[in-house]
DNA sequence: GAGCGGATGTAATAACGTAACGCTTTGACG
DNA sequence: CGTCAAAGCGTTACGTTATTACATCCGCTC
C-alpha cells in the first residue's frame, strides 16, 4: 500500500481540511496493517509513543478519517481499513476474507437500489461480503 | 407482523430444530417490536417475566434464532430484526429509516457478484442501507 | 438408574464506545 | 502584537455490547 499517507495528504490539503500529526499516525498504522484493525489495538500501539493514549483519542482520530474518506468501517467487525483512493464517493463495498483477514474494496456500481422500497432515499449504504479470497484454500 | 410465531414453528418442525419456549420468547419480543431491537432492551423485558436472565441468555436465544433464519442481525445498530420469512435463503437486504426506524427487507437478488474480486467466494454478505423510508419527512 | 447431550442459569470479565470537562493550539482579525 | 473563537486533544468516568467458563437441569437412551 504504497503512497496512502501522501495521497492522504495531499486530499487534505486540497478539502481544506487538518490532518494532523495524531490523526496522520492513527491512519499510518491503519493502512501498515493492511487488514482490518481494531480501535483498542490501535489503542495500544500508540500508547507504546506517546505516554498514554484514551479511547476518545483513537475513536476522535478514526472519526474523523472516516469523515474524510480515508478510512472505512467494517461494521461486523467492529473494525477499520483504510481506503486504497482517498476520498472517493462513499460507496465502498467490502469484500473480506475470514481466512488470511485481506479486505479488498470496491467501488459500488450505485449500489442496492434494484428491489428499493418505492419512495426510499438511501443516504448511506454498509455493503461487506465475508467469504475466502482467491489466496486462501477453499475447503 | 401476523403469524411470525406460527411460521417459525412450523419452520423449526420442518427443519428439525427446538424452539424451545425461551427462544420462542425472545422472537415474539422482536417482533413484537417491529423495529431493530438491542441485545439488552430484550434482557429486561425477559427479566420482568423470568427472575432474572443474563446476557447470554438472550445472546444464545438470539445466535439460535439467526442461525434458524428467523431474526437478522442489523450490524451498523448493534440490534436484530425479525425476518418477515422464515428461513428463506440467508440474503437478506435491509432498508433501515433513521427517522421512524422502521426496516424493510427485501430478498438480495444474487446481492454483490459484479465486480467481485476473481477468485473470491462469498459466504455471507451484510447489507444494509440507511436514509429515509416514505412516510418520513423529506429535508 | 447411569450416562449422555443439549439447553439454561450464573458469575465474572472482556471488548467496544461515548459524555463531559478543561486545557492548549491554531488561525483570523483589528 | 493582542485578543478572541474554534478546533484539537488529554483525562476521568461511565455506558453499552458481548463472551468465557463453569455449574445445573432436563429429556433421552441403554
Amino acid at each position: 500500500m504504497p503512497g496512502i499517507l501522501e495521497d492522504a495528504d495531499r486530499h487534505c490539503a486540497k478539502t481544506g481540511v487538518r490532518l494532523t500529526p495524531l490523526r496522520r499516525r492513527v491512519l499510518e498504522l491503519v493502512a501498515q496493517a493492511g487488514a482490518p484493525v481494531k480501535a483498542y489495538d490501535l489503542l495500544s500501539q500508540i500508547d507504546q509513543t506517546a505516554t498514554s493514549a484514551k479511547p476518545p483519542t483513537v475513536y476522535r482520530a478514526l472519526d474523523f478519517l472516516m469523515e474524510a474518506g480515508l478510512v472505512h468501517r467494517v461494521e461486523a467487525l467492529n473494525a477499520f481499513v483504510a481506503c486504497p483512493q482517498a476520498g472517493h464517493g462513499h460507496a465502498a463495498v467490502l469484500y473480506v476474507c475470514e481466512s488470511c483477514a485481506n479486505v479488498t474494496e470496491v467501488q459500488g456500481s450505485r449500489p442496492g437500489q434494484e428491489n428499493k422500497p418505492a419512495g426510499f432515499t438511501v443516504k448511506r449504504s454498509v455493503i461487506e461480503h465475508y467469504g475466502l479470497c482467491a489466496d486462501c484454500p477453499h475447503p
